[in-house]
DNA sequence: ATTGTAATAT
DNA sequence: GATATTACAA
């Protein structure tokens, strides 16, 4: 403030208008005895004239406002509209209708008559605080006194209260030789609002290439800096950059621990079932955490592929069908799962919630099982391998709410364990008989890992899905098939939960259609309208998919993959789970190498919960 | 000099 | 209350 002081007492030039030569004369010698430069005027039009032909010569206007030619208010509402100078009223009423209708007019502040000399000492404020935010960076450095006028003419976004009220009342309206000063002044205001940065908005296209950066330079390699360049666009900063990447990175960090936490419910819950043993002796330990690296995964026969990375693959690799089914299924839970994963759970109110009430779980699994549709089974980390049948004809019996669609596929974390746990109702067109797959991983190892083909966002939704559904077997100590259905890309009919339909909210689903940019129009289309907002807010981060060449391939050959195995064996149950075992353990094999978890993103320690097993 | 995180502002 | 921005230590 020094500095603004010093700065504006140098060359403030104030024009003092006040019809009482008396009080003008006090006023002027109380204005120069702060080093201000006064000019004085006893006439309001004179002084209007003044400042009209002399726009940059002031730097502030004081003025009476009882004055026989001129209204107070009214110069100051000229001033303010012509030259945007600030302005400060004096008179010896105080009252208040006064003192606001000063106010009002854009006065930046009001003095009360007899104006003594420190009333007037720091009446530079005025100037300063319009010129504050401007000031900071440029015309500073220009000679001073033509500074200050320009600044002082800028209106600028004044924070000071009194100048934001000026402000306000000082909309430029069009005034001939105004022109000049308009465009100076907005030029100015311009200025000053950029001054203060704007403030970024990261939308799905931001969000988009965001999340393309860090996936081509890799998860651990990407930093604000790198992304920023990668990223490209102008006006970001590496602060903005690395704001976001906090974000987002929270946000996948709060998925794995959901995930990993429920996954852990899930095997709790657990269930004697021998796969489940079987996997659970794997990886011995059930937190995320306590994989140090890929070469965990060679403990066992079974790896715990990186679910989401697995999951995601698998998914993509089943088509867009599944792929669509998996976004909207995570869609549903983005919601809770960004504000709390870790609590996230399906609100399940009553036993007989799940859709599938009465009909037990169990049967409807097996149905599920036999059919053929697309089998896709992703193991989290440790707990259960969870498989997912699809089964397109498959008619929820009348239990179902109405939303669920004519087909449905069921997912059950845990086949063997206990289907009736975690099923997943996947609502299919009758049309869409190939059905689709899905199914979900847990985590997001593979998302950790930058050299997954798989986008993020594969990993986070399935993580999500595959949280969610654990999770509710988990809540749900029993039976509660936690059901939810999951939008079928073709179908029309909304997502819902089976279980808990209002939880999963159409509201929800639309909107995250609408976050789904680069979705398939498929998706889009079945969206719901959208309102439109296409603010990216890490609903999942993982849907702004990044356009990878790679991913593609990785996709088409994860695909025919699949797509053999489930055919082969899509007869039995067991086959199945041996086959997605199986398929798994190849693709692990293959990726193997790919994995690298990082640690520091997964889990914490203590998020991994201690609830282990 | 940059990054990651916490604090703070919007 | 969420998110962006800023501050600051590593």
């Amino acid at each position: 403030m020094d500095d603004f002081r010093n700065e504006f007492h140098k060359g403030l030039h104030v024009l003092a208008v006040d019809d009482d030569s008396t009080c003008l004369k006090i006023l002027e010698t109380m204005l120069q005895k702060h080093k201000y430069h006064v000019t004085a005027t006893k006439n309001a039009q004179t002084a209007l004239n003044l400042l009209r032909g002399n726009k940059s010569g002031f730097d502030l206007v004081i003025s009476d406002v009882q004055m026989p030619d001129m209204d107070g208010f009214k110069l100051l509402e000229l001033v303010g509209l012509e030259m945007d100078l600030p302005v400060i009223m004096m008179s010896v009423d105080d009252d208040f209708k006064m003192v606001m209708k000063g106010i009002k007019h854009g006065a930046c502040d009001y003095l009360l008559k007899p104006v003594r000399l420190k009333d007037v000492k720091n009446i530079w404020q005025h100037v300063a605080r319009r010129r504050r935010m401007g000031s900071k960076e440029q015309d500073r450095s220009s000679n001073q006194d033509k500074a200050n006028t320009d600044s002082n003419e800028r209106g600028s976004v004044a924070t000071g209260n009194s100048d934001q009220n000026v402000k306000s009342s000082r909309k430029r309206r069009d005034e001939d030789d105004y022109d000049n000063d308009d465009q100076e002044n907005d030029h100015d205001n311009e200025d000053s609002s950029c001054h203060k940065k704007a403030r970024v908005v990261w939308n799905a296209e931001l969000h988009h290439k965001f999340v393309s950066a860090v996936n081509q330079l890799g998860f651990e390699k990407a930093v604000p800096k790198k992304i920023l360049d990668l990223m490209n666009v102008e006006k970001l900063t590496r602060e903005n950059v690395a704001s976001h990447l906090q974000k987002y990175r929270l946000y996948l960090k709060k998925i794995n621990c959901a995930a990993n936490r429920q996954a852990n419910m899930v095997a709790a819950l657990g269930t004697t079932d021998p796969s489940f043993l079987r996997i659970g002796s794997l990886s011995g330990v059930g937190h995320l955490h306590s994989l140090t690296g890929s070469q965990q995964f060679h403990n066992s026969t079974f790896r715990p592929f990186g679910p989401g990375g697995m999951a995601g693959r698998l998914n993509t690799s089943v088509g867009l069908n599944v792929h669509e089914t998996l976004q909207f299924g995570h869609a549903q839970n983005f919601y809770k799962s960004m504000h709390d994963p870790l609590k996230f759970q399906p609100a399940i109110i009553g036993g007989n919630q799940n859709g599938i009430q009465g009909v037990p779980l169990s049967t409807a699994v097996d149905q599920f099982q036999h059919n053929k549709g697309v089998g896709i089974a992703v193991s989290p980390i440790q707990s259960v391998s969870p498989f997912f049948d699809v089964q397109p004809n498959f008619s929820v019996p009348n239990k179902l709410p109405d939303l669920i669609p004519t087909s449905t596929v069921g997912c059950s974390a845990s086949p063997v364990l206990d289907v009736s746990n975690n099923a997943l109702v996947l609502k299919a067109d009758s049309e869409n008989t190939q059905g689709g797959g899905v199914l979900f991983g847990q985590t997001s190892l593979a998302s950790q890992n930058s050299q997954f083909s798989l986008p993020l966002l594969d990993q986070g939704r399935c993580s999500d899905i595959w949280s969610n559904t654990v999770q509710s077997s988990g809540t749900n100590s029993y039976p509660a098939g936690e059901t939810f259905g999951v939008r079928n890309l073709n179908g029309a009919s909304s997502i819902t939960s089976l279980s808990n339909p209002s939880h999963y909210s159409l509201k929800d689903m639309h909107s995250q259609g609408v976050l789904i940019p680069n979705n398939s129009g498929q998706i889009t289309n079945n969206v719901v309208p959208f309102q439109g907002n296409t603010d990216f807010s890490f609903f999942d981060p993982l849907l702004m998919k990044p356009d990878g060449v790679i991913e593609e391939n990785t996709l088409k050959q994860q695909q025919g993959y699949i797509m053999n195995h489930t055919k082969s064996q899509n007869n039995s149950a067991a086959n199945n789970l041996g086959s997605v075992e199986e398929f798994v353990s190849s693709m692990m094999k293959q990726k193997q190498e790919n994995v690298k978890l990082l640690e520091g993103y997964l889990c914490d320690n203590n998020l991994s919960d201690g609830t282990s097993i």
